[in-house]
DNA sequence: GTCTATATTTCGATAGAC
DNA sequence: GTCTATCGAAATATAGAC
């Protein structure tokens, strides 16, 4: 009869790494309470003891999305709108990339779960937040003092990004990554018309 | 006390119509054959008649991008590798852009639901042909005959095209899509430093 | 803080009547 | 071709002991 562990206060955060990394890799749906559990070497029920329902843990990850995109908007909401903002533009492209380099786990939960986290508009001040953010960006990209054409490469510019160090990624996995990032802001700049840093 | 309904035919077709709506919008796992049946006015069991599991329904709809993918695939190998295919590469995003703007819906099935789609492997059949898909498209990606720099943008390009008619397409949803589609040819061609069309 | 044990729900799938 | 009825598995969630 094994005694109970007494991890102490870490084990929570324990539950996150590991359900994020089940949540990715396997999906939402498929990654069970009892895996995470087995994983860490306690009981389903002793998930209970941290977090009310599987959902939560999936918010409070969904939450670290949430304060990166939200700083980020933030920084650049204090610019003014129109050509001060295209100017401001490579510096967010900068930041999404370091981004998604350090955090290419969180970004692979939310890629590979759309349905999981858009079920989380069940919570009202989630879905709120939500919205918030997506308006945000939503009234950056259109922005009648910035000339249709520039949107459009700005949200090109995004796309790139996820494309390179996302989905494509596998094709240049031989490449250094110091080279790729060199190469990524070459095209940044061609699809922006002017230099990325 | 209801008398069957006797759809016809044509019942398939509504089934799996029905099938990739709920499929692409709530994820995979969260349609249940009795949301898809409630939807059509029958019961769950009425689409066993139809269908041995419910893999089988996405497995189909599946297979509607194997053969897009394949037989664009087909055409751009035609061409030897080497300058040649950088040169025919505009008319490939070309082709994607139509489908996507005529297939949304299969191309939304596919992103959000990768890990459904990654246990149709499972089918023996089914794995051997995607895998083929991907290998070919790394080949052409991974070309030493390509210089990287051009690759990398050739990759870009895909980018550029799914931000656009995928994710960030809300944003210009007051954009007309002749001119829209105007636009991306310009970025696109600023990408891959060639007239795109 | 963790356990055992069990309740509850949901879903895919099958059997057999009509 | 469609129905009712039900099975079995798996998962979330709860109750209560230690």
């Amino acid at each position: 009869m094994a005694r109970p562990r007494t991890q102490g206060p870490q084990t929570r955060e324990k539950i996150l790494e590991v359900a994020l990394e089940l949540f990715s890799d396997r999906g939402y749906d498929k990654a069970s309470l009892r895996d995470i559990a087995d994983r860490l070497g306690i009981t389903k029920a002793a998930l209970y003891y941290y977090f009310e329902r599987k959902e939560d843990i999936l918010l409070e990850l969904h939450l670290r999305l949430h304060k990166f995109g939200s700083e980020m908007l933030a920084e650049f909401e204090k610019i003014p709108d129109g050509p001060d903002r295209v100017a401001a533009w490579p510096r967010v492209l900068d930041q999404l990339i370091d981004f998604l380099i350090t955090n290419r786990d969180v970004m692979l939960l939310h890629v590979r779960n759309p349905g999981a986290i858009g079920a989380l508009h069940a919570n009202e001040r989630n879905r709120l937040e939500n919205e918030l953010l997506e308006q945000r960006l939503l009234r950056i990209l259109s922005s009648p003092a910035i000339p249709l054409d520039q949107r459009v490469r700005m949200s090109s510019s995004i796309g790139v990004i996820t494309e390179l160090f996302g989905d494509s990624g596998f094709a240049f996995v031989d490449v250094p990554p110091e080279e790729l990032i060199a190469l990524t802001r070459q095209v940044l700049s061609d699809v922006l018309r002017m230099p990325v840093t």
